[in-house]
DNA sequence: TGAAATTAGTTTCATATGAAACCAAGTCAA
DNA sequence: TTGACTTGGTTTCATATGAAACTAATTTCA
């Protein structure tokens, strides 16, 4: 960095929040996330990040941890956390992989997988509503808006240093 | 063993995680924060919290303590820890409302402003590398689509229980 | 081979978090 | 006035988090 253009009086930049991508991405997404997680949180007594194993290992199943680490870009610690809890739970089950005797597979145990589909409902009502407000095209452009910015944000942390 | 029905013809609702809402917003919200945090973390020492509680007072200065959380959606308790140490690195004034001895009344200090004022130009050099495949119409659209959800979930949120 | 480097997952430890209890100041109602 | 209620902010306490150290299995390559 090197522009130290003197911050006083004349070219003092400034940071309107409200208009800051970044800023609002966050602050929205904690409260789609709160708001969201409210549905599945007291009725079915799971957490956020169980509620992403849950969810992950219901669409990719079979996975390994750092599969699912990667697919749901939760910190392997967590991950190794979670599945932990749901194992001790009987939501999902481990076995090490012959291939592989340091990996495990993970998948949802028919418990797990009935308390996924009792969420699911939940969760695509929740999200209708939502997005009620927007039309087919306009759901269809933040698809790929959020795509792109996706995909952007990804190359812009591999450069970074 | 698992699948007991067909998903096409029967009931069992099937979630896909790149096209759900929430967890997309999450995700990218997620790493757009981690990726931008690494401009000001260790070139500043200061933390997200200590980034937001920075910018908001840069832009809405005054604030007492509740009207920094409303602004920017953080915890109250997170609030005060977070005053503590900025005015403790004397990045913020605190000094008790005269009108309401019970309040605060925060205001970035020279040397807040200064590090305010240093961060700033990063910060939206990096939003529009961000936004560079974007163009101005698709960024207002954004925006637009952005305001939206976030007044839907507030409603959403307020109607909850 | 077999020693160094890598990778999968767990554990440790210091820090961060937030719900609830708390104190102190202000408001309301009788 | 006074006592009940609310509000602003801090503290407590139990839990969550993630970086770094660790164990164990696998790969690399001299």
């Amino acid at each position: 960095m090197g522009r130290k253009c003197t911050d006083s009086d004349s070219g003092q930049a400034e940071l309107r929040l409200e208009e800051f991508l970044p800023y609002r991405l966050s602050i929205l997404a904690g409260r789609v996330s709160v708001s969201f997680a409210g549905i599945y949180k007291q009725r079915f007594g799971i957490s956020i990040p169980q509620w992403r194993v849950l969810a992950n290992l219901g669409q990719f199943a079979p996975l390994s941890a750092a599969e699912l680490a990667r697919h749901s870009s939760m910190d392997k610690v967590q991950i190794s956390r979670t599945i932990s809890k749901m194992a001790r739970a009987g939501l999902i089950t481990r076995q090490t992989d012959p291939d592989d005797n340091r990996a495990l597979i993970l998948s949802l145990s028919d418990r797990g997988q009935a308390l996924l589909a009792q969420i699911i409902p939940l969760a695509l009502t929740w999200e209708a509503k939502l997005l009620s407000d927007l039309d087919e095209q306009e759901i269809a452009l933040l698809d790929n808006l959020l795509n792109r910015l996706e995909s952007k944000v990804d190359r812009l942390s591999a450069t970074a240093d």
